[in-house]
DNA sequence: CCACAAACTTGCGTGCCACGCATCAAGTGC
DNA sequence: GCACTTGATGCGTGGCACGCAAGTTTGTGG
């Protein structure tokens, strides 16, 4: 994971997926939810500093290409939940791991706005969101000890974590909102334990 | 909602509207999962009698013509909701009305899978899913009289609910699975309300 | 240090698609 | 029956995804 354990090649890859991800946000961003459709692949490509040909080889839409940053962080939360210590409590390691992976760091709000007000970068996003569910699944079942072929809690429990997730980000970035995004996740995340609930 | 309430105008609508969806669905149907690139506009519109000007009146891109009945579904849910007796706690109401919604009829086993088993109409059908998740928290809120806008339960039981419907729907098209989708369904939403579990 | 192989970037061409616009036809209220 | 509203269709335009075949950079063995 570090650039120092790759080769060359793989850090060149990641450094032009980096740009060009980074690049379509920010074009989306100045455009605004109301005009994607301005955003064209040749801007993004561009602005990459790489030819439209060589974008359309790491992302095949744009949506793709804009919500990369958002995927990738949501493609490590089953990581983030085994790093925990084994014996804490489901919760609490849950809690933490996603306020770990959330706050690390806090979420940039013209971007998350920007995705989440967007049908179809919302769309996309939440394809991500549903993809990091699976490896979600199997760390919760792993803590628990469930079967996860025969016991549904795990990958329930998983798809309310990342429910509780997006709710707090909308939260998030309400108007008036004055909280940081970790006391929000962790106030969404108190919805879905209501069982293990200390008080 | 039946035809006679509308007029003729709407219901042609519904129903090219209809023929569209249900033409894409089968022909998605007919390609797979892998082939769904196959599926053209053209055959679309033609397997539904209609020009492809006509069909693109109607949806913006196949994915959302394939997955419109799926959403169609999901968006009742909120209304399925609040036809509960008022007086039925929270837990029975949600797994009444959603059992209710989704046995009225049986889901269709090949349109499902090919929707849960195809990323792009995963996708589509997310977004779905999510969009009936507002009228779903707001039927919640209502029933718990709680304030949606301080309070973050109902969102993220409502995400939770729509979690769970989507880990049933993949349950159930599990090879060997031989339970009907509301046994499933009935499962899977147990897991979201462990507080009030009878045993 | 050098050549060779693997992999990445790029330009070009093709087929498909979304959508604006103008026109035609069907339905509706008076 | 008539003017009006609304949906269906054809056509044209701009844009995009992707296969293909160079050209270029990077990693490796001699």
């Amino acid at each position: 994971m570090n650039d120092d354990a790759m080769d060359l090649r793989t850090r060149n890859k990641r450094a032009t997926r980096d740009a060009i991800s980074n690049a379509a946000l920010r074009l989306a961003i100045e455009q605004g939810p109301s005009g994607l459709a301005l955003v064209r692949v040749h801007d993004i490509a561009s602005a990459a500093g790489v030819s439209p040909r060589t974008y359309n080889n790491y992302f095949s839409s744009r949506e793709e290409a804009i919500c990369a940053l958002q995927a990738d962080q949501a493609g490590r939360a089953g990581r983030a939940l085994r790093a925990r210590p084994a014996g804490e409590p489901l919760e609490q390691a849950v809690v933490a791991a996603m306020v770990e992976l959330y706050t690390d760091p806090e979420p940039d709000r013209a971007g998350l706005r920007m995705i989440m007000s967007t049908p179809e970068l919302e769309g996309e996003a939440l394809k991500a969101f549903t993809m990091a569910e699976g490896p979600l699944a199997e760390a919760i079942a792993a803590r628990t000890g469930a079967d996860p072929e025969r016991d549904l809690f795990p990958a329930v429990t998983a798809a309310s974590v990342a429910g509780a997730i997006r709710v707090a980000g909308r939260h998030w970035l309400a108007p008036g909102n004055t909280d940081s995004f970790a006391a929000v996740l962790t106030r969404a995340l108190s919805c879905v334990f209501p069982a293990t609930h200390p008080s």
